[in-house]
DNA sequence: CCGTCCCGCCAGTAT
DNA sequence: ATACTGGCGGGACGG
């Protein structure tokens, strides 16, 4: 932790170096305590498979990379370089890099080559991947395979083929079809000629379904079938079917490692198969036009765009992303060039004098949420409140990319908290760059490389939308600036701000139902409820029948070449029983130096306490007096918790307020934002920020994992004050507002509502150093109204007997 | 026994 | 031709 002062390599080297320690440390003390014989011999246990697994090696590999590399520090990828130090076969790193690109996590550069961009793309990949979801209509197709697995049962015919040929066959342009997204950078690079068969694909459309189904948990066996089902059209024979489970488990460890999805069992009349939830980010739903996408066709090998599309979507992105339109390129350096110049460009253009960062600097902090609203009334209205602040007109330069940023940071938010919290690692630079945003001396003079931390992730696009829409507002005269949450139908009113306008704390009783307000949404949820999870699984029958010998001939050797290697000693295994239990003996706080590899039983933990904090916090008074003494004192949920073992931070909280109230709007003085309290703000936030950062590694499970709240409950706190230590955590919440304050340390709200507010005002918190950068207000899953307990664990109602439980 | 999935052959591509 | 990619599936490991 120290040395995360140092490079980021180095910081990055011993962070691999002691993941692996730590895990083989591990092992060895077990083996001490129950080994009884072989005393040495375990010294230099081979590394047993399951050291070896993907997984395991993901995880090395995605420690070396920070989560959000700063935009000014590309870090690039030589698989030369991994697969030594990783000491790996090359052919391990493909199967990562690949599923990494098919979310746009890297992209190939060249050959050998790859760049790595972090999840800051995650937000718009996983949106436009929902988007194709739907539009491929998957959900239906899982629903036709479950009926028709049904119907096999009495009799398994032949009939299945014309459905689902009619079903697969109508979105023919699922054929071979990978994802492109419009502002990631040297993406086409990737797009050769090659086949796309890949797994690169197949990622895609696993996480697809994920994204798609309402309980967010996928089976293998469904999303396998549903991949061969969209491949060829229905030659399903039994090798084709394993083949792609095994392909699938392949993605599936690496999604894991991602900790976007985690493995659970889906119990029914069969028996419980495997089958993965959803545990990424929550994807705001689509609205038309906002979404950019373009689908390539796989075998393009020409470097001129083939857009399926060419419709408002394209023009959208186009217009949005003008330095970005490129679409396609095969690997040539000619391109490639291109592509650079165009990134200086964007460069030049970020390094103006006047940036986002500099807005936010100078103290005119403003977050707008026009959620569901179209995105030219979003820019209109940026641009009035931009010019109301009296922003110096080169703004707008960067009125490009800051603009759209917003909705797009939102919907980042998530993803960035969660990560946060996770305690992982970030650079050095990355830290230094927060703090300096928020010092004075930084901010008069911005280093181009800062910036970019600001404007470019946010340059990308999707605007998130949700019933409530929070403001900040500057306040000059007082030096305050508010958070104001409104409700939808009051978002017009305040976002055409003018400068008489006083903003005033609103009693709660000025509150506005927030059911009604969302019974869209709520409905919506109930009638997709369960209808997700699969019926019944009987694969072999059907394919078996249609199998057909494809046998190779050098399958005969391989069997030999295979039987030549030695079986791995009885060791090995022993030594798997011990790990186990030794972990479990390890108990929470030490998740973080765990190694990455199971941590499915805590994740179960993790889970039951949510569920409690849930139901605890519904018993929350309701009245604000009350809520924030309590909050002071307990309903610190767990989440938090952990986050305070663990990283030793402040907890952040939320106030819980009457489900069926929202306010209408508050305001949250943001009183340390004023100019002249940069300073205090940098020093504090430096060391809260640095320390945070430094958190070591830990477990892939043993993030925060979002809670499904059903209700939405916002509090009205017209008077606290945010102070840069104290981070505000509302684990579900949304539109709890994300209030910080010294007293108020906790956290209980419960509320769930489709906003993103949280979010967005942790971005800024952040971004301005109200809020160590480790530190997050959870951004709430928006479509989970699920009853508390239910989330997407209960299946139940869908199937009636599937049953879905957690770990391996 | 069976769910996982490591391993590495080897075909297809890029240089 | 050589090196890089990555589809593929046998069969070993772990529970």
């Amino acid at each position: 932790m120290l040395i995360s002062a140092a490079s980021p390599e180095i910081r990055s080297r011993e962070q691999r170096r002691q993941l692996s320690d730590s895990s083989s440390e591990v092992l060895q003390t077990k083996h001490c305590l129950q080994e009884h014989l072989l005393g040495d011999e375990y010294e230099k246990s081979q590394p047993s498979r399951k050291e070896k697994s993907l997984g395991l090696l993901c995880h090395k590999f995605l420690a070396r990379y920070p989560d959000y590399p700063s935009p000014s520090q590309k870090s690039y990828i030589c698989l030369d370089e991994v697969t030594e130090e990783l000491h790996v076969e090359r052919r391990r790193i493909y199967d990562i890099v690949n599923v990494l690109e098919s979310l746009h996590m890297v992209s190939r550069l060249a050959r050998n080559r790859y760049v790595w961009h972090g999840r800051h793309n995650l937000p718009q990949t996983l949106q436009a991947l929902k988007k194709v979801g739907e539009d491929n209509k998957y959900i239906q197709q899982i629903q036709m395979i479950k009926k028709r697995e049904y119907e096999h049962e009495f009799d398994p015919d032949g009939e299945r083929n014309e459905e689902m040929a009619s079903s697969s066959g109508s979105s023919e342009q699922s054929e071979m079809s990978f994802v492109e997204l419009p502002g990631v950078e040297f993406r086409a690079a990737s797009v050769n000629g090659r086949k796309y068969k890949s797994l690169r694909v197949m990622s895609q459309k696993f996480v697809m379904l994920f994204l798609v189904s309402t309980p967010q948990i996928v089976s293998l066996e469904i999303a396998a079938k549903i991949l061969i089902g969209e491949d060829q059209l229905e030659d399903l024979d039994k090798s084709k079917f394993k083949t792609k489970i095994r392909r699938l488990y392949d993605i599936a460890n690496v999604l894991s490692s991602l900790k976007l999805i985690k493995k659970v069992h889906v119990t029914e009349e069969r028996g419980r198969k495997p089958a993965f939830k959803w545990t990424g980010p929550e994807v705001l739903p689509n609205t038309q036009g906002r979404c950019m996408y373009t689908k390539l066709e796989a075998t393009s090998t020409t470097s001129s765009p083939i857009s399926e599309s060419i419709t408002s979507k394209e023009q959208c992105s186009k217009a949005l992303f003008p330095s970005k339109g490129k679409q396609n390129f095969t690997r040539h350096s000619s391109l490639i060039k291109l592509v650079k110049s165009i990134e200086n460009d964007r460069r030049k253009i970020q390094s103006a004098p006047t940036t986002p960062v500099k807005i936010s600097a100078s103290m005119y902090l403003f977050i707008i949420f026009l959620l569901g609203t179209s995105f030219p009334l979003f820019l209109s209205q940026m641009r009035s409140c931009i010019r109301y602040l009296s922003l110096p007109s080169s703004h707008r330069t960067c009125t490009y990319q800051s603009l759209p940023v917003f909705p797009n940071t939102i919907a980042q938010i998530p993803a960035i908290t969660k990560h946060q919290l996770e305690g992982q690692a970030k650079t050095a630079d990355e830290m230094q760059m927060k703090c300096a945003l928020s010092s004075p001396e930084a901010v008069p003079t911005p280093e181009p490389s800062q910036q970019p931390a600001l404007s470019q992730p946010l340059g990308v696009c999707p605007a998130s939308h949700s019933s409530v829409s929070p403001v900040i507002l500057p306040h000059p005269q007082s030096g305050v600036s508010y958070a104001i949450y409104l409700h939808p139908s009051q978002a017009h009113t305040v976002t055409t701000y003018s400068p008489g306008f006083m903003l005033q704390p609103l009693p709660c009783a000025n509150v506005t139902g927030i059911k009604s307000n969302n019974s869209k949404v709520l409905n919506k949820i109930t009638t997709e409820e369960g209808n997700t999870q699969r019926g019944l699984d009987e694969p072999p029958k059907s394919l078996a029948a249609e199998e057909r010998p494809e046998t190779k001939s050098e399958t005969s050797q391989r069997c030999l070449k295979r039987s030549q290697a030695l079986p791995e000693t009885n060791l090995i295994k022993r030594r798997k029983s011990d790990e186990e239990s030794l972990d479990t003996s390890l108990g929470e706080p030490t998740k973080n130096e765990k190694p990455p590899s199971n941590s499915s039983q805590t994740n179960h933990e993790m889970d039951n306490v949510q569920e409690e904090r849930q139901n605890e916090t519904k018993t929350v008074d309701q009245n604000m007096a009350s809520c924030c003494e309590q909050c002071t004192k307990e309903n610190i949920p767990e989440d938090e918790d952990k986050i305070k073992t663990k990283q030793d931070l402040p907890v952040a909280f939320a106030i819980p307020a009457p489900e069926t109230f929202f306010p209408s709007g508050y305001l949250i003085p943001l009183t340390h934002c004023t100019h002249g309290n940069k300073a205090e703000c940098s020093t504090k936030e430096k060391a809260g920020v640095c320390s945070l950062q430094h958190t070591a590694y830990s477990s892939p499970i043993t993030g925060v994992i979002p809670m499904p709240a059903s209700e939405l409950k916002t509090v009205n706190i017209p008077a606290f004050h945010i102070t840069p230590l104290n981070i505000m955590l509302s684990p579900n919440s949304i539109a709890a507002a994300p209030v910080l304050s010294n007293s108020c340390l906790n956290s209980s709200s419960t509320s769930s509502a489709p906003n993103p507010s949280s979010s967005a005002l942790n971005f800024m918190l952040q971004h301005i150093g109200l809020i160590p950068a480790g530190v997050q207000i959870p951004a709430n899953p928006v479509l989970q109204h699920v009853p508390i307990s239910s989330q997407s664990e209960n299946i139940s109602h869908s199937s009636g007997s599937t049953n879905v439980q957690e770990g391996k």
